[in-house]
DNA sequence: CGTAAATAACTACGAATGTAAACAATCTGG
DNA sequence: CCAGATTGTTTACATTCGTAGTTATTTACG
C-alpha cells in the first residue's frame, strides 16, 4: 500500500542516510555523502527526484528543506530484495544466502546470531 | 578480467536460461521465457544487446544463432551481489542475510547446509 | 544595507532500459 | 517452386538514471 516506489542504485545511498538520520536537511545529507563521487548539485537532483517519486517528504525551515522518508524502509528493502533474488538467483533463496555467507565477512557474533535465527526458523 | 558487463534486470532472466542450458538458440530461449510478459521481438532485442555488450557469443547454424555465455556466471553474480549489498544494505552482510533468512522460505536441508557453512566459516 | 554565499528550481543531455514494430533474408511445407 | 512462417537486422520511442550547469531566490556577514 505504502511504497511501490522504484529507488535507483544511487538513490538508495541517499535514502539510507535519511532513514538513519531523519529529519535531516540537504547540506547534512551532502556532507554524509562526501565519500561519493557526486557534486552537491547531483545530490540535490536526487533529492528532488525522490520527493517527486513520493519517497521523501520535506518541510520548509527558513530557506531550507528538511527531509524525511515518506516510505517505509522495510517495505522498500523487501521489494528490492525480492527483485534481486528473482533476477540474480532465479528466486532461489538457498543459493543466495550461501553466496553471501561464503563471499562476505561475518563476525563471530553475526555467525552466532544466524545460528539462532536458523534454530528459530526450523522450530516453527 | 573477464566480465565487467552490466546486466539489467530483464537481461538477467535471459542470461540465467543461457547459463543453465547453453548452447541454446533463440526460439528455445523464447520458449523458456514464456511466463514473462515479453513478445518474442523483445527477447530477441535482449539477445542482441547482450551480444553487443559482450555477455553472449553466438554461432550460426543455418539461419539461426546458437548462443552461449561469454562471461562467467560466478563473476557476474559476484558483481551484482556486491552492488546490491552496498546499495540496499549499506554494505552490511549480516543484516542482508538476516533479512533473507527471515523473509524467505528455506527447506530443512537448506537450513542444515547453512549451519554447516557457518561452522566451516567460523573454524578458519 | 548591500553583496557574497547558500539553497532551491529549472533545464540539459547522453546512455541504458523496457518495449516493440518494420524490414529483410531464409527456410520449409504444399 | 512459391508463399507463408521463422529468424535475424535495423530503427524507434518514451522513461529512467547518472551527472550536472544555470538561474532565481534568500539569507547572512561585514
Amino acid at each position: 500500500m505504502t511504497d511501490q516506489v522504484d529507488i535507483s542504485q544511487a538513490e538508495w545511498l541517499v535514502m539510507n542516510i535519511i532513514w538513519d538520520r531523519q529529519p535531516i536537511n540537504a547540506s547534512e545529507i551532502i556532507k554524509a555523502l562526501a565519500d561519493q563521487p557526486w557534486t552537491s548539485q547531483t545530490i540535490r537532483t536526487f533529492l528532488h527526484r525522490l520527493v517527486k517519486k513520493g519517497a521523501l517528504d520535506f518541510e520548509k525551515e527558513g530557506n531550507r528543506y528538511v527531509y524525511s522518508a515518506a516510505i517505509k524502509r522495510r517495505a522498500s528493502v523487501k521489494t528490492a530484495s525480492k527483485s534481486f533474488l528473482k533476477a540474480v538467483f532465479d528466486g532461489q533463496t538457498g543459493p543466495l544466502i550461501t553466496h553471501f555467507v561464503k563471499s562476505e565477512k561475518l563476525s563471530a557474533e553475526e555467525i552466532q546470531q544466524l545460528r539462532d535465527l536458523l534454530d528459530e526458523k526450523e522450530s516453527r
